[in-house]
DNA sequence: TCGAGAATGTGATACAGGTCACAGTTTTTT
DNA sequence: AAAAAACTGTGACCTGTATCACATTCTCGA
């Protein structure tokens, strides 16, 4: 396996030496997944940590009924499953792709090695796992403060600014992920997106947004 | 500074060096604090990881208006603000003290060093850190589905399972606090607390608890 | 191509809990 | 010891959004 090629884009990998990155590459599987497969399920022995090359996935709780609970989104160049690793071997949460994605494998007890033996490498991944659950933090204060306008405001910027780069883009999520996304339910974000093109904030046709007053958009997600 | 005293209370603190330890040691200060007193603010610099001998701190968010949103409590032998050493060196939370508390402040550059040249360490961190994070990732899920007699039944089986180990205890957070950790209202928590005690849940006088059916609190908390 | 199941929009209704107002109590300050 | 400030309980009211029920419209496998 080429881990090479990831060298670039990931500043973690960077700090590996030639035969961690050998040790790595030697564990490591590269996998293309199609949307609504399912990588990992909440409760199973945790035995590698993904790398997500391309495409985007979700973490997610499962609830005892049919709802989910989705924790954060993860896309290029990111780490997931990093706290299953490290907190007993069993996967904390679900993992899911949304969009098409090709992820490595990495065997977690190949990681483990390396971490122990580069610290450098080691600080970089806490870095890393710290903004990750930075961003979950922010995700529970918007929750608790938030009501829905403000939480759907807030998602789309984060589609806009983070993921997609773009004032116009197609909603990778169904009305329903949407609603396990911001804590609600289907009829109530439908209602809020309805709302949100009749007051021209975003133009909105089935799946396709785009962004018409994001200073707007702004003001709504941070007044809640 | 002795740490060695520490040592066999953190597992992380164990796989570390005498040198290391010294190093730690030198950079560290250990200071007595009061409840009520903040410990570091949201948005100053992160110069420092905090360990906590003894007491009770919550991180805390800090609001456009009064009210403040408690990301988590902790508690004895627990590392308080590593999110902010690994997140750009600015405080990313508020800390304050809820019981009075003996802390130790480790200069960050001095544990970045040693996380760098000791990969065991390393890994003892990230794995305090993941564990650290699930517990808000589970929050998180809390907030979302359940409602107010469920996240009450929930903090109180925290209070007596994680952090005082007893079916008796005097609560630590005014009812405000109470709220702004259960992300709710001081009236709401009022009128759920004496709604537990009419229902002989619990016995409640003032912030003295004491749990009478231990089993119906995991059943509100669970079903929400 | 057709049918079945999933995804979506929309109305009517219910209710948990937020907000406001006030009174009593406890704690802190001077 | 008096005054001020913070904490707590309780009632009346209002609102955001969950829930239920149903009609449409997509999607995709047989």
């Amino acid at each position: 396996m080429n881990c090479q090629e990831c060298l670039h884009k990931v500043c973690a990998i960077s700090r590996l030496r030639p035969d961690e990155l050998e040790r790595i590459g030697k564990n490591c599987s590269r996998v293309r997944y199609k949307a609504k497969e399912k990588v990992f399920k909440q409760g199973t022995p945790a035995s590698h940590l993904i790398y997500i090359k391309s495409g985007l996935l979700k973490s997610h709780f499962i609830e005892s009924n049919d709802k989910e609970i989705i924790i954060d989104l993860f896309y290029d160049n990111m780490f997931l499953g990093m706290h299953s690793i490290y907190t007993g071997g069993v996967h904390q949460y679900s993992a899911t792709v949304i969009q098409d994605a090709e992820l490595c494998f990495i065997e977690s007890s190949a990681f483990r090695d390396v971490v122990i033996n580069n610290g450098g490498f080691a600080a970089e991944m806490m870095a890393a796992t710290c903004s990750d659950s930075m961003h979950v933090f922010h995700r529970l204060r918007s929750m608790i403060r938030k009501q829905l306008p403000g939480r759907f405001a807030e998602a789309i910027l984060i589609f806009s600014d983070e993921i997609f780069m773009s004032d116009q883009f197609t909603l990778p999520l169904s009305r329903n992920e949407l609603a396990e996304f911001l804590g609600s339910t289907r009829e109530s974000v439908t209602r809020t997106m309805t709302e949100f093109r009749n007051d021209k904030i975003i133009e909105l046709n089935g799946k396709d947004v785009r962004i018409l007053t994001k200073e707007l958009l702004k003001t709504i997600s941070e007044l809640g």
